[in-house]
DNA sequence: GTAACCCTTGACATCAACGTCAATGTCAAG
DNA sequence: CTTGACATTGACGTTGATGTCAAGGGTTAC
């Protein structure tokens, strides 16, 4: 299939897919005139780069599920590689959630110290 | 005072001085010879602005606070409009936090999937 | 042959809060 | 009078994942 059809079928733009290419995550395949040409394995490594994306994964961190997919593997998660990148991401993501309950805190207790009658349905106290 | 003592009393950047006065966030008085006079006030606005940017605050939000320590308060969250801003910044606050426990759960259970042993000291069931 | 789509590459634009140069001016001390 | 520490404005660079436009070529249908 060609670009505008993956793009439709994975949801992505054709901009997206290009971009992916360029960062060496989609190589394609050419038709004698030059245009990309894509099959369904392509569409299962795009599948894969957008639920990593929005669980917010950048498309580095999608690089080891890509390559793990390309490899053969049933599965982006199949290897390694792509395991030790969960437990990096997880572990980013618990630090931005501390992050932000620590901020949720100190903007909650500002603002309870610029409106008292403002804190009484906030919740947390600490 | 100039922008290098302003800056170095203040923890910041002289480009992030400039870059305050160019968003009007802290105009400068000028010397004869052109270069930028600050005095205490002045201090008290930058200290305020970068608590409130630590805090994941941009500079827009900050302005509200802004104005209200340059209109005489002694706190820049004595106004109404500084409060609001409170507000909303919590509400953003606690939705990326939702995001955040959404994507944790997400890929806390894609990590299980893929490495049932690695799950073990993860704690979050769902 | 021409309209109507599809494709190509290339390159600049976006967002925020600055970092980092460049080229130049000011001023006190030696 | 020169060195050196400060100041000025202006402008491009950073980060990530695209959006958007430009200028052109390919393909199909009528």
């Amino acid at each position: 299939m060609r670009i505008g059809e993956l793009a439709r079928r994975a949801g992505v733009s054709t901009r997206a897919l290009r971009y992916y290419e360029q960062q060496g995550l989609l190589p394609a395949r050419r038709s004698s005139n030059g245009y990309r040409d894509y099959d369904e394995a392509d569409l299962k490594l795009v599948s894969e780069i957008r639920s990593l994306l929005t669980v917010g994964f950048t498309l580095e961190d999608a690089r080891p599920f890509v390559d793990c997919l390309r490899a053969g593997n049933e599965a982006g998660n199949a290897c390694p590689e792509s395991v030790e990148v969960y437990r990096r991401k997880l572990a980013e993501i618990d630090e931005q959630i501390r992050t932000l309950l620590g901020r949720r805190a100190e903007v909650a207790s500002q603002l309870a110290d610029a409106c008292p009658r403002c804190a009484i349905r906030t919740g947390a106290t600490t």
